[in-house]
DNA sequence: TAAGATTGACTTGTCAATCTTT
DNA sequence: AAAGATTGACAAGTCAATCTTA
C-alpha cells in the first residue's frame, strides 16, 4: 500500500509539473486512445478508472470543456453516451506519454528485476480479475 | 494499479459496512496501537499514511471528535503534538482487526502463492524506499 | 420496472498562508 | 529564518435522487 502511494504521489506530482496534466486525465486519455474508434460508453471508462458513475460524469465535463474529449451520443441505445477522443486529446496525450513512461520506468520498473515484474504482471491480473466489481455489490457474501 | 483499486474499493465497502469504520481511521488506529507509548507525532502519523499534513490534521480532528484518540502536547518540542490512541480506540481497533485482517486474506491473500507473496514483500519495500518523500521535492531531478 | 447518465449535497483531501516555537 | 501544526479556499470524488430511454 505505501509503495503504491508513494509511487503514485511521484508519477503525479511529474506528470503535473512537465505537462500540467492531472494523472486522471492521462488515464483518460490512454483508454481512449486503445479503444476502437477512439471511443467507450461511460460505464466502460469508469470501470477502468476504477471509479463511480457519478465521477466519471464529472471527469469527462471537465476534460470536455478543456476540449481533450467530446460526447457522442450513441445510435444502439438511446440512453447511453460515448466519450470520444478529441484531435487536442490526442495531441496532449503523445505530448504527456514520453514523460510518463520514462516517469514508470525511472521509479518503479528500475528498482524490480524482470522475474519480480512478469511475477507481478500476472499475481496482480489474477487479484484484479477476482476483485473487480466486487464493491459494487453491497450486501453479498462470497 | 487496477488491481491496487479493486482490492481496495472491496476492503473499503466491507470495513464501512460490517464496522461503521473508514478504512483510513482503521490505518491510524494501527499505527498508534504500534508505536511506543501509543503515540506519534502528526508528522510521523502523516508520512506512514502518506498524505499531507493538512490532511493528517483534519483526519485526527474528526477521529478526536469521534473519541477514538486525543491530542497531547510534546514536552521536548512545544511547537510538536502527539496523536495519542485512546482507550474507545483501542477497542475499535480490536473489533475491526479480525474482519479487515480476514478480508486481506480472502480478497488479495488468497490470490497469490506464498512465493509471490514474499516478493511482493521484498520488491514492493524496495520499491517504497525508493520514493518515499519524493513528492515533496518539487524541482529535483534525479 | 430497470439501466445509463447526470445533478445536488456532502466528504475528504490538497495547497498556500498563518501562527507558534526553535 | 525555519519547522510543526493548523486553517481557509478549493478540487475532485462519493452517494442518493432524478431524468430519459429500453
Amino acid at each position: 500500500m505505501e509503495a503504491h502511494a508513494a509511487v503514485l504521489d511521484v508519477l503525479k506530482a511529474e506528470l503535473q509539473r512537465e505537462r500540467d496534466l492531472p494523472l486522471p486525465w492521462y488515464d483518460v486519455l490512454l483508454h481512449l486512445s486503445e479503444a476502437p474508434g477512439h471511443r467507450l460508453r461511460m460505464q466502460q471508462l469508469a470501470a477502468r478508472l476504477v471509479i463511480t458513475q457519478g465521477g466519471i460524469t464529472r471527469l469527462v465535463d471537465r476534460m470536455q470543456a478543456a476540449g481533450l474529449v467530446q460526447r457522442a451520443s450513441c445510435e444502439s441505445d438511446g440512453r447511453g453516451a460515448y466519450a470520444v477522443l478529441a484531435a487536442e486529446g490526442q495531441a496532449v496525450l503523445r505530448d504527456a506519454a514520453p514523460v510518463h513512461l520514462r516517469g514508470v520506468e525511472e521509479h518503479f520498473l528500475a528498482h524490480l528485476t524482470p522475474q519480480e515484474v512478469e511475477m507481478l504482471r500476472v499475481a496482480m491480473g489474477r487479484v484484479r480479475q477476482a476483485n473487480s466489481g466486487r464493491a459494487a455489490m453491497e450486501g453479498v457474501r462470497g
